[in-house]
DNA sequence: ATTTGTATTTCACTTATTGAAACGCTCATT
DNA sequence: AATGAGCGTTTCAATAAGTGAAATACAAAT
């Protein structure tokens, strides 16, 4: 693994990266966070602008169209958001609380790929794209491998305070490559609410990926135990 | 040398757009595609890989989950969409069509920024992100300062067969900045019929962005993606 | 066995990127 | 007015960094 890889780019990248998070930003602040000189900021912005990918108005570089139309073609590409949407909605259904798809993002971290808001007044509330911790949360332990024996996991107030997470795996091919998830104000739920919740989610995981009606023969290819019973 | 931009990330973006076009290529089809050569293409693909913008799978290289990321910032960053989201829904409720805002993208083109699905069985039918030719459109019209004197566009059978498009502009600091559209099926509309969308579509673009109530200085400040209450 | 296509590595060439410095500018301070 | 601080921008010489042809390896199709 030599340095395959181009600086210049990493760089117009890093910067784009900046632009998004800031949603407006100066050069010199743009400059400041990506630790580079600003007329190196300066022109890879303008190769950023000149593809779409920023856009400039008088506060300073702002996220282009570009970027919107490129994330929204990737999401209709997603495959899994289509499989999980009946998942989604069945948890939300019986639950009331709000159900969301987790997968790994490139850095040790995941986000939120699906959303299906709980019908409850007061209820948890997140947003496609938000980037997740993997430690210290559900849908992040399911996501290292971390599921217990039952099929899923259990978080009370972790990364998140006065919230339980309950999320269980979507397996394909022996890999976890998704977290199903139902996320719920603490004060209103059981441990044996928690488990009933985790044996659901874990039902609906492992569901979306093998639809019930056709019967599959015994297809063995598991890499890691537990490869659901 | 007026021509500040570099190459390198250029290339690479033009890669992603590739790579985000197809949903999922190769590397020989997307440096052909590029029209680059096959090292120099890899050596880009495994820096977008290496960022999270790209990833592989058995069948080639796919978007990557930070495009998805990005894009979902970028779209909650996007003021416009908000501020158009109740007059897009009364401009359903009332006719009953798909209503769209639409915005210049940096090429030639514009892109859909929101939808609102008709309630009719047969509507017209589009998704964020969509790209639209600015020529031979309502909205394309609209976005080229080309709105008649009635204040919207109507345009029959356009880009698109048998569908007959209604837009008008939404207006700041005396430049068109988007264009809220009406499609419906032709065979459903008449001229007069036209005309009292347009007229309809006109008033809501126009209240847009000059809501009574409040004062607010352009200094739009979101600084971290909290929760709002 | 041969052909075709792909993914990957290597490497000499030199192009294209880089950042400090300088400049003009606006705004706030003295 | 004068001063200073901060920003956006341009310039330019140094050289770091990207490039693509060719070679290699592998797989599948003929």
């Amino acid at each position: 693994m030599a340095d395959t890889s181009t600086r210049t780019v990493e760089r117009a990248l890093l910067l784009l990266g900046t632009v998004c998070d800031r949603g407006s930003v100066t050069l010199a602040d743009a400059a400041r966070d990506a630790g580079l000189s600003a007329s190196t900021a300066l022109r890879l912005l303008r190769t950023l602008e000149g593809t779409g990918f920023v856009r400039r108005d008088d506060n300073g570089y702002r996220p282009g169209m570009r970027v919107v139309q490129l994330g929204a073609q990737a999401l209709s590409h997603e495959s899994l958001v289509s499989l999980a949407e009946e998942a989604l909605e069945r948890l939300v259904d019986s639950t009331g609380e709000s159900a969301y798809l987790n997968v790994p993002s490139h850095d040790g971290h995941g986000i939120y790929l699906s959303v299906r808001e709980g019908t409850h007044s007061v209820r948890h509330t997140s947003w496609v794209g938000r980037s997740i911790p993997l430690e210290g949360s559900a849908a992040g332990a399911v996501l290292r491998g971390r599921t217990a024996e039952d099929g899923f996991v259990v978080v009370s107030n972790g990364i998140e305070p006065d919230v339980t997470a309950i999320a269980a795996p979507v397996i394909s091919g022996g890999h976890v490559v998704a977290a199903l998830s139902v996320v719920v104000p603490s004060y209103r739920i059981t441990d044996d609410g928690a488990r009933r919740i985790g044996r659901q989610v874990a039902a609906e995981a492992a569901g979306i990926l093998t639809p019930p009606p056709t019967n599959t023969p015994p297809t063995n290819e598991s890499t890691s135990p537990g490869a659901q019973a």
